[in-house]
RNA sequence: GGGGAGGUUCCCGAGCGGUCAAAGGGGGCAGACUGUAAAUCUGUUGUUUCGGCUUCGAAGGUUCGAAUCCUUCUCUCCCCA
């Protein structure tokens, strides 16, 4: 095997998609060293589980990840069960509420479930935080941290910005980028993957690295999976699409994207590389913009939940909104022999969360019974009647209603 | 330790004794439109048995009446030490 070749072949999988990698060739370099030693590389991914909720953004990395797996590199996850109780202040305007022991252990259990989805849980290495970090003594916390200085810790942004604004800063919140680099040293990693926005505590790691004479972890960012709606995907910005999401809402969701996201997502969720999206670009120019669409959540919902899954999902969204028919699948409500006010049903059936809000959709228009409007708030259903029947409240939300 | 400024509804942010369930923006929801759950426009946005009921950091007080005034507590920011 030529191994120039095999290092340019795996640099081009690997760098496919990402937004930056630093040093510009300390990736090259040890993938070179890797191959020519046999040692596969150690890469290492930090989990922050503040929050059990994992969405799309979030995968972006551990497809990444795969793709090293695939190459026959180490991954490396650790469980930032420290760091999550500071928060990470990236991107934070505000000191995180700190999380509880139990809440971090459990958000860490749903989120390692979640990223096995896509990365090879046989081929991993998962190192909690806290196994390393509990038994530190102060000695050794002041030497790590006489490694940064504050002057450069204040550079970072998020620190910048919250100090410009007058909003508060804990002492402690400086130590998340010590923590996750002194992660870097303990696991001895020669590559971290990370979001573009965790580009200063990942650079944080190198630093680390180097001053304790070791060889500086190469960084590889991926770019900021766009939300639905196009700013950055957070859950705060209600644009997410969580990896738990049943595939038909998933389907739904990445419909709602906007079409100049179709090709990013596509690298990005779907993984496609160069040629492909080439390919896809070229169609975009010719073709319906959805039909394209449509392939894209396929193929996303394919990734999770397998290809008869995405097939299924595919029609059901083309009778539901391209034909308006009612989907077959929709949530039931048994009125039995009571009656009872529609507001209420909605409220019961968890279609709406309070008693105001259906009376508003009402009034505005926005519910069908069998198809035909009602526009009255206190209208009732009474048991009887003829069987069942099909409540649409806005433009998807269906109920049957037995009676 | 001293001095000053603040904590408002999901978020940002106005209000500074009654006309305040509280401006404006964001977000959400709905309607119109559309190839789309995009964009745009319009409406709406505490809760309710529609009589009311509970909100403006917390607890008390003044007043016929408080988000608005007073007291204490608590949290945050700034300046000085």
């Amino acid at each position: 095997m030529d191994l120039n070749h095999e290092v340019e072949r795996q640099m081009e999988i690997l760098s496919s998609g990402a937004a930056e990698i630093i040093p510009d060739n300390g990736l090259r370099e040890k993938i070179r060293s890797s191959i020519g030693n046999g040692i596969p590389l150690r890469v290492k991914v930090g989990i922050d589980p503040t929050s059990p909720h994992v969405h799309l953004g979030h995968m972006v990395v551990y497809g990444k990840l795969r793709q090293f797996q695939d190459l026959g590199h180490k991954a490396v996850l650790i469980i930032g069960d420290y760091t999550a109780r500071i928060g990470d202040p990236t991107g934070r305007n505000k000191e995180r509420a700190p999380l509880t022991e139990e809440e971090v252990r459990a958000n860490s259990l749903t989120y390692r479930d979640q990223i096995f989805k896509i990365v090879d849980e046989s081929k991993t290495e998962v190192h909690f935080q806290s196994r390393g970090f509990d038994t530190l003594t102060l000695q050794e916390i002041m030497t790590t941290a006489s490694a940064f200085s504050t002057a450069h810790m204040l550079t970072h942004e998020t620190f910048r910005k919250r100090l410009g604004k007058g909003d508060r800063l804990s002492l402690h919140e400086l130590f998340y980028p010590v923590l996750q680099a002194w992660d870097s040293l303990l696991v001895r990693s020669d590559v971290e993957l990370g979001g573009l926005d965790q580009k200063f505590n990942i650079l944080c790691g190198r630093d680390l690295q180097k001053s304790r004479g070791m060889s500086p972890q190469a960084a590889l960012f991926m770019p900021l999976l766009e939300g639905t709606d196009g700013r950055k995907m957070s859950k705060s910005f209600g644009n997410h699409i969580p990896v738990n999401a049943d595939p038909q809402e998933k389907f739904g969701k990445v419909m709602s994207i906007s079409d100049n996201l179709i090709i990013p997502w596509f690298t990005l969720a779907a993984q496609k590389s160069g040629e492909q999206i080439s390919l896809l670009n070229e169609r975009l120019r010719n073709e319906n913009p959805r039909d394209i669409k449509m392939e894209l959540a396929s193929e996303i919902v394919r990734i999770y939940h397998g290809a008869e899954e995405a097939q299924r999902c595919r029609l059901g969204f083309v009778n539901q909104f391209s034909r308006g028919e009612i989907p077959e699948e929709i949530p039931r409500f048994f009125l039995g022999s009571r009656e009872m006010k529609l507001t209420s049903i909605l409220k019961e059936s968890g279609l709406y969360p309070s008693i105001s809000e259906a009376r508003r959709l009402i009034v505005q228009g926005g519910l069908k019974i069998d198809g035909k409007q009602i526009g009255d708030p206190d209208f009732t259903l009474t048991p009887g009647g003829d069987g069942s029947v099909i409540i649409k409240a806005g433009k998807r939300k269906y109920l049957k209603v037995n009676r």
